[in-house]
DNA sequence: TCTGCGGTCAACCTTTCGGTTGATCGGCAG
DNA sequence: CTGCCGATCAACCGAAAGGTTGACCGCAGA
């Protein structure tokens, strides 16, 4: 028998999630919390298998730091993140947070199930996440470099080259030079043109 | 005896919703669907009362395109927007293409319940969602027109001032024009800024 | 009726951006 | 060691964007 903490601030996808999950015999929902901070109290009762982990808590990104600190705690139960994006960023940081899986919203019930019964070992990604995270590695040519990445942010954020010139230390040389090459690897041909690629491409968020 | 129509693409989603919704005596869920297409046709048949559409099926926000094809037809149910985020863009188009009411996934099923009911005369907000149309309202000078906002929707997309133009029908100067409005009531200085305010303030996504 | 405002467009000018070439430097893999 | 690559910068040019002024139309409200 898995027990399981459902942590999200939608009561219609607690509901949901509750509902579908029920559905397995060995699946049983002890506890639902709207809020990150409740979902580390309550993980650290001890009767919990598995927690169930929205990143996004109104519109802050709490999950992040609540998988942390569950995973922290003495005898942890396994985090299993669920998400609505599968921005490549919040993967990594899940990871990295020591989530035991990466799930997609959109996700069929068996394919949650699944994932949440074999979290056992190594990292569960939804297939979906996965497939995107090789067909990257395999393609550097487009990947771009942390500092272009970078740069990138500062555009997002609506700076011009010379603002972001002054607040990485660089020339405005530079940074055009940076952002040419994102342009190229992006298939693009202005600032904002890069910002929309990269935001569709979940590359910035 | 209120027959409800379920459109989102998210399994999960539906079952919440669905779970939450028919505690009410009142209401019944007669069909879900999972994609926009699906939905209006479903909606075609002539047995649902209120349909609970969904803006985002995939990555695509096809829900306002379905809620204008389902009201086109001969004695349309009304169509309720149930969606996760209150941007601005997004609650004027859905009342434009006939929306009965605009909810938030994060609201409480009770005052859901009563939203769904109430829709019968003018258009129902969700209460943050109104309140933040309200205090924009008081502020008519940092109000955005409808055209900025459509231009200022294309510009996210990396479109250039003249593509801009094309597709709307309008000269470079037009739109320009327009920018710089837009600029001078966002407080900013450049295109690449004007989104990313205009993101900040949810006025486009 | 007149006024104001949103929407449309033109002409003009300045600044920024985009694109190219070329150069230096440091690290890392072969 | 040598070559490659990422990061850094400079100078230059054409194109796009930003800013201003002024104009016209239509419509809604004083």
């Amino acid at each position: 028998m898995i027990r399981l903490l459902l942590a999200d601030d939608h009561p219609v996808v607690r509901a949901g999630l509750r509902a579908v999950l029920e559905l397995e015999p060995d699946f049983v929902v002890v506890a639902e919390e709207a809020t990150a901070e409740a979902a580390v109290v309550r993980a650290g009762r001890g009767d919990v298998d598995v927690v169930l982990m929205d990143l996004q808590f109104g519109d802050r990104l709490d999950g992040i730091d609540a998988t942390q600190r569950i995973r922290a705690l003495p005898d942890p139960p396994r985090v299993v993140v669920l998400t609505t994006y599968d921005i490549e960023g919040d993967v990594l940081a899940a990871i990295g947070a020591g989530a035991a899986g990466y799930l997609l919203k959109d996700a069929e019930p068996g394919e949650m199930a699944r994932a949440i019964r074999a979290g056992t070992g190594d990292t569960v990604l939804a297939p979906r996440v996965a497939q995107r995270l090789v067909r990257r590695s395999l393609q550097p040519d487009t990947a771009l470099s942390a500092r272009e990445l970078e740069v990138l942010g500062s555009v997002a954020e609506g700076l011009s080259n010379e603002a972001i010139g002054r607040r990485m230390f660089l020339s405005q040389a530079t940074v055009k030079s940076h952002l040419v090459h994102v342009f190229s690897k992006l298939g693009v041909e202005s600032r904002t043109a890069a910002v929309a690629a990269a935001r569709e491409r979940r590359l910035i968020r």
